[in-house]
DNA sequence: CGGTAAGCCTACTGGCGAGTAGGTAAGGGG
DNA sequence: CCCCTTACCTACTCGCCAGTAGGCTTACCG
C-alpha cells in the first residue's frame, strides 16, 4: 500500500509541475480507489497530495477529467504489465498461463490501481465507464484471440466470433472476481493464484475433480 | 424493463401503505440502477414512484435504508429464482447447468435488479456492501460446495476448502461478467449463454478447442 | 540584485440534495 | 354526520462540496 504523508503544515515545497502532477495522480488513485467516484472529494484528495485546492484545479482540471485520467493513467500501466508478461512466441496455454501470471502480479502490487480500475470506474455511468470499458474491450478481444489462435492451432474448426468473445468476457470476468476474492484472502503467492485460475478455464472442472490436472511446461526459462 | 408512470400532477391516489412501499421500491431499484447510489436523488425516486418526498422518509426511512433494503429484497429474489431452477437430486454437472439456467433466466428478466447487485451495491464502501457481500458470499458457498460433492462423485480426493472456494469465486465472477456482456450483445437466448459458461467450467479450453463439448442430458444419449 | 513567471495559498460563492416542519384531504368507525 | 387516524402535500433548512477570485512567495535568469 502507499504511504502518503499529509503532514501539510503550511506552505508546501516548491516543486516542478511534472513531479507534483505525478504526486496528485497518486493521491487520487488513493482517494478513488478507497471511497468511489462521488463520495471523493477534492479536498481529501488534495490534503492527501499536501497541496491546496486550486492546484488540482491548475494542473488537473475538473474532477471528472481528474478521474478520467487516473483510469486511463492505471489502466495503461496495467496492459504494459501484462503484454510485458506474456510470452508472445510461446504455445497458446504457455501465453494465456503467462497472462494470467502477469495480471495477477500486477494485481498483487498495485491494490488500489486495481480497485479504482474494476470497482469505481464501472460503477460511474460517466465518460469513465467508456475509457474503462475500451481497455476492457481490448482485453477481452486479446483473450477471444488468443482462444480462435488455439483452434487453429489444434486444427479445430473454429468457432463464431460471438462465441470466442462471450467466452472472453467470462474468462475476464472470472479473472476479476478472482482477484477481488483473493484481496481478502491474501494467503497464497500470485502463482498459485493465477494457476487455480489456468486449471479451471483450461481443464475444467470435468477433468479436475477427475484428477487431472494442468501443468506449466517444466521452466525454459530462467526469468519465472 | 419497467415502464414506471411519472404522471404525478397534484395530489396522488390514497393508497394502503404496503402497496405504496412496493412501488417506492420498485421505484428505487430502477434509479438506483441507472444512476447509481450517490448520483441518485431522493427527489427523483419520489418523482418515478409518483409520490412526494417525505412518503420516502415516513414509509422507507433515510436513502441509506432504502438502497439497503432495495438490495436486500432483489438479493432475496435471485437466490429463491435460481434454488427453484436448481435441479436438487441431479448428478453434480446438471445441478451446475441447471443453476446457470436459471441465473442467466433471471438476469434476462430483471435487468434493474441486477444490475442495482452488481455494479451499484458492491462499489459503495456503507453498509451495503455486506448485504450484498453476505449474499455473494452464500452464492460462492454454494458453487464450492457443489464443487466439493462433484469430487466426492468421482471418487477423487477433495481439494482444500481454499481451492474450492477460489474456484468458486472465479466461476460466479464468470457468471456475472458473461451476464454484463450478454447485456451489451442481447442476440441469443439464455440457455444458448448459459450453455456456454458450462462448457467453459465444465469442459474447458483444452477440451472446447478440441472438439469435446458437454452437452445437456437429453441430448448426451446420443453423445454416449 | 532586481524582475518576472511559475508555484502556491486563504477564503470565498453557488448549487444541489438529504432530511424536516407543519399543514391539508380522505376514508372509516362511532 | 363528525372526528380522528392515516395518507399525503408544499415549502422550507442546512451542510457539504465543486469550482474560483485574487493575492503571496520563491527560484531562476539576466
Amino acid at each position: 500500500m502507499h504511504a502518503e504523508q499529509p503532514v501539510r503544515t503550511g506552505r508546501a515545497k516548491r516543486l516542478p509541475r511534472a513531479v507534483r502532477e505525478r504526486q496528485i495522480m497518486d493521491a487520487a488513485v488513493d482517494v478513488f480507489s478507497r471511497l468511489g467516484f462521488h463520495a471523493a472529494s477534492m479536498d481529501e484528495i488534495s490534503e492527501v497530495a499536501g497541496i491546496s485546492k486550486p492546484m488540482l484545479y491548475a494542473y488537473l482540471g475538473s474532477k471528472e477529467e481528474l478521474f478520467a485520467t487516473c483510469i486511463r493513467r492505471e489502466a495503461t500501466r496495467m496492459m504494459e504489465a501484462i503484454a510485458n508478461g506474456v510470452e508472445a512466441e510461446a504455445p497458446p496455454d504457455v501465453q494465456l498461463w503467462s497472462g494470467l501470471r502477469a495480471f495477477f502480479g500486477f494485481v498483487a502490487e498495485n491494490r488500489a490501481s486495481w480497485q479504482v480500475l474494476h470497482r469505481q470506474a464501472s460503477s460511474q455511468g460517466g465518460p469513465f465507464a467508456e475509457e474503462l470499458a475500451d481497455m476492457r474491450g481490448r482485453a477481452i478481444s486479446l483473450v477471444a484471440a488468443l482462444l480462435v489462435h488455439s483452434a487453429d492451432f489444434a486444427n479445430v474448426p473454429r468457432a463464431g466470433d460471438k462465441e470466442a468473445e462471450s467466452l472472453a468476457a467470462a474468462l475476464v470476468g472470472a479473472g476479476e472476481s478472482l482477484a477481488d476474492w483473493w484481496l481478502d484472502n491474501p494467503d497464497e503467492p500470485a502463482g498459485v493464484v493465477a494457476a487455480r485460475l489456468m486449471n479451471l478455464v483450461w481443464m475444467g472442472f470435468g477433468d479436475l475433480v477427475a484428477g487431472d490436472v494442468w501443468h506449466p511446461p517444466s521452466r525454459r526459462t530462467s526469468a519465472g
